[in-house]
DNA sequence: CAGAATACCTGCGGGC
DNA sequence: TGCCCGCAGGTATTCT
């Protein structure tokens, strides 16, 4: 999916075209998300009035007055407006009508994107309450990290890829952030000094912010809600380089499987 | 509890 | 051209 940026550039996208505008009618064309898509939506949803539009993690969170709808895009979700209907394409599974003839389309190849309607208050929903800090907040500080990070054995890529340590940080943005902090991904979560923790907190920032400041990564699944590419492609300092060299030494850039995922790293750069 | 493996699903590119 | 394999931006759930 789309990681923390390319949510971010989405929702920044919804915000002016969604608020305040009512619902006229839900259309869901296949209901087997990663969770099924609630039957009452197309039933509880016309009349209601978007409020809000938020962002929690990689979550859109659209609120009414009755309820919030809580939209992830998994792998390959897409979210886009069109300024009236068009026939939809094989993938698109979900379209929300508005009474100005808009619509609001979810698209989603892979299914392991969520659609999902909560009518409490959204930030206790269970799959929100757990969630550590935005990677951007100040709750998210060297002083945080390093307690986080106390006695847990596993490599730093996976523990700041755990939602329940820092939201939003998906296996681009570790690569990248590592690569900054000039630190061994497999290096063990315990075994990071006070300097490499705040280099650590640092460079998650820096990358997470200038990404949504270029709108994201172009990669082949995403565009936001206008249909337009990300930029920050363009910055990628170690992603997708696997066997290039590396811009800061010229060392060949390797890769290696840390918990599942592929990591491009640089053994000079990052020891 | 922490960590690792597994599961969900389709599309694409590379090798043959 | 077509088939098979491995891989892809996530994360909840199950296992050890």
């Amino acid at each position: 999916m789309p990681e923390l940026p390319e949510v971010e550039t989405i929702a920044r996208g919804l915000q002016p075209a969604l608020q305040h505008q009512k619902i006229q009618s839900v259309a869901i064309r296949h209901h087997q998300l990663r969770w099924p898509v609630p039957n009452n939506l197309s039933t509880e949803l016309p009349g209601l009035t978007i409020k809000a539009i938020n962002r929690r993690a990689k979550y859109i969170v659209l609120t009414t007055d009755q309820g919030s709808l809580l939209i992830h895009l998994g792998m390959s979700g897409r979210i886009q407006l069109h300024q009236a209907f068009i026939p939809p394409k094989k993938h698109d599974h979900i379209d929300i009508a508005f009474t100005n003839q808009m619509i609001m389309r979810f698209t989603d190849p892979r299914r392991f994107g969520a659609f999902l309607w909560t009518t409490a208050q959204w930030e206790f929903h269970p799959l929100l309450k757990n969630l550590g800090p935005e990677p951007l907040d100040k709750d998210f500080s060297e002083h945080y990290l390093q307690h986080a990070l106390k006695n847990r054995s596993a490599a730093i890529k996976n523990l700041i890829m755990n939602n329940n340590i820092v939201v939003g940080v998906g296996n681009i943005y570790a690569a990248e952030s590592l690569f900054l902090a000039g630190i061994n991904p497999s290096t063990r979560g315990c075994a990071l000094t006070l300097s490499q923790i705040k280099k650590l907190v640092r460079a998650i920032k820096i990358v997470i912010n200038d990404a949504i400041e270029l709108g994201g990564t172009t990669l082949k699944d995403f565009a936001d809600s206008n249909g337009n590419p990300g930029y920050f492609s363009q910055q990628l300092k170690v992603y997708g380089r696997k066997a290039l060299p590396c811009f800061q030494c010229k060392t060949i850039l390797r890769s290696m499987t840390i918990a599942g995922r592929s990591t491009v790293f640089c053994t000079t750069c990052q020891q």
